[in-house]
DNA sequence: TCGTTCTTCTAAATCGTTCTAGAAAAACGA
DNA sequence: TCGTTTTTCTAGAACGATTTAGAAGAACGA
């Protein structure tokens, strides 16, 4: 059973390997008859049909795109957005007949040459929120595989689908602005608090650019506000309810709180549930992307379409008739129960 | 720049491929300053480190584990359960440097020869509620690929990972009876079902292994009931919406409903409260799994740990000092605020 | 009947590595 | 100094397929 190639086959058939070959893929290139014959030899045989990697190198073609999380692989399950881009992109892929790879970005083995994007099987690959100057992007750039990213590039033949960062957040500004909010603290993705303590950041520390200009787009509206930047860790719930407790428990509370995703401020709100205080009236909240339990939680936040992005991503990626190379989706503001006036001083 | 391989820098250092070869794999079989020099001299040419499908070929390690999901890919992202085994699963996968390869299970082209089961580069695979007799499980067996499932297979020798269904059923049904419900409908995941009617099956159209056995866990701790089984569609809220319309709108209501998942459990809600229906007191209303979101919603629920499960069958896929290869997992019945009593007829 | 076009099949090169066995040189111990 | 071990490097054979160019025979039209 085990040693069985496309040769073994073809000798018991009595049959040049290509013709055996040519069995499994270009069925029209040879006689019914004889390509039942090979298939039921195979079948006898325990051939298990062409060998994927053989086939990938001498065709060229993996049948895979990659995709590039954030971080920790784990972490990106834990936000319904990131999901919600994956599953956008995994219907295009399924349409295509292709599989999605996930690779773990692991920073430790990246300076090394055993990293999983060094070795990874793809003919493409999508990148979700990934640091622009990451390595793993030189190596995807230095393999030359095609790929689109979830954030707009510097270089203008890159290909993205991205949402004007700056612009969805100045909205947001102006809703806070306008509710007569000017103490701001904004929750951040940050990989050196993830060992626990809450750190305070400047903007130049802010790793992630769509987080950047985000913060960027809410100075832009809220000119006279002072807007302090703070992270409790990875973009997750836990670090959510970190940042806020360690903004809640300070003397110097502000007025709202805008985390930079809605895990984070649905953590956010925990702690201020915790603590007895109600978003919008003692104090108030808001996120980003609109995911599905903002809504129930009543939470402010600017809605992005993350499912046709990822569809997006893939069209891209897959579909030779998609000539659009850079695409910016809309946004919205979904203003809910967790925004409210700022309490007069 | 392109075409650029092994052989190209070793001709350009002067040495030959092999210690190219071994300049990346095994860094200790060279000296220091030639290892720099080959290092250099790749870099300068443009060259992206040894080629994936060759190195996969040659080493007959892909880097990579198969995951298959349920039938359509895009639906298993719409389940937080399914989300929750990959958490798991990535957790371990990238502890071990490994990548994940979702393959799409599209039935169309499973019995030509060029699906993605057939094609991917794996080395070993994690199935997950895929029923049992999917030719992608014949396929995966043919080529030998090592495979964990979640669910309990026949063959003594199949690697699984799972809970003990039908006990954790009859938990749930112990539970209904002593509230005194006699009439129970199960919304069940169905294929055919997806086109749009919701239809009524027998135990014995039930597709899905775990689902049977479910039921047939129901039937063991109530035996006097009588259990109608519903689809409304594969398994997705929406599926739990229209199953739960089609009950509820009919002549004949049950006194209670049993999701087979939480996401159907949470969408037969949806339809309760549409209909001005209180779970808990008017009907009750139970699911299976426990994800974040059934807390939140008050609904009784048999506990299962999801990311746990996922870690478990990434460890014996992977871990080398795993020798455990079939595991139990503990389900616990979470009883709130969805059920209760049986109305007195 | 003869040249032409299909259909059906094959030989041999190639894809880009890694691996096995072993050679050449350097270092070592007595 | 001479055998022995260690270090460093190489030749050449796999790995398992696909592809290109073309041969052999059948079918065809005139």
């Amino acid at each position: 059973m085990a040693g069985v190639t496309l040769k073994t086959v073809a000798k018991a058939v009595g049959v040049s390997p290509s013709t055996v070959s040519n069995a499994y893929n270009k069925p029209d290139q040879l006689s019914t008859t004889l390509r039942e014959r090979i298939l039921a030899t195979a079948r006898e045989l325990g051939y298990a049909g062409p060998d994927a990697s053989a086939r990938a190198l001498r065709s060229g073609k993996a049948g895979a795109v990659g995709v590039l999380f954030t971080d920790k692989l784990a972490y990106a399950f834990s936000d319904p957005y990131a999901v919600g881009f994956l599953a956008g992109l995994a219907e295009v892929a399924e349409e295509f007949a292709t599989s999605l790879l996930l690779m773990p970005l692991s920073s430790t083995d990246i300076a090394g040459g055993s990293n999983a994007v060094q070795q990874a099987a793809i003919d493409a690959a999508a990148i979700f929120c990934v640091p622009g100057g990451h390595p793993a992007l030189d190596i995807l750039a230095n393999r030359g595989i095609p790929a689109v990213s979830t954030d707009r590039g510097d270089h203008p033949d890159l290909s993205w689908v991205a949402i004007d960062e700056v612009e969805a957040a100045a909205q947001l500004g102006e809703h806070l602005a306008r509710l007569g909010h000017r103490d701001v603290v904004v929750l951040v993705d940050n990989a050196e608090a993830a060992g626990g303590r809450p750190v305070e950041l400047t903007l130049d520390e802010v790793g992630y650019t769509d987080c950047e200009l985000r913060i960027r787009g809410l100075q832009k509206t809220m000119p006279d506000a002072r807007l302090r930047i703070v992270s409790g860790g990875h973009n997750a719930f836990a670090s959510g309810v970190r940042g806020a407790e360690y903004v809640l428990d300070s003397q110097d509370r502000p007025t709202a709180i805008v985390g930079l995703s809605d895990v984070q401020a649905l953590g956010a709100m925990e702690a201020m549930k915790v603590r007895g205080l109600t978003p919008g009236r003692d104090l108030t909240l808001a996120g980003f992307d609109d995911i599905p339990a903002a809504e129930a939680a009543g939470l402010t936040t600017v809605r992005q379409p993350i499912k046709d992005k990822g569809r997006a991503v893939g069209r891209i990626l897959l579909d030779p008739s998609t000539t659009e190379r850079q695409l910016l989706m809309p946004t919205q503001l979904i203003v809910r129960s967790s925004s409210g006036p700022a309490p007069k001083r």
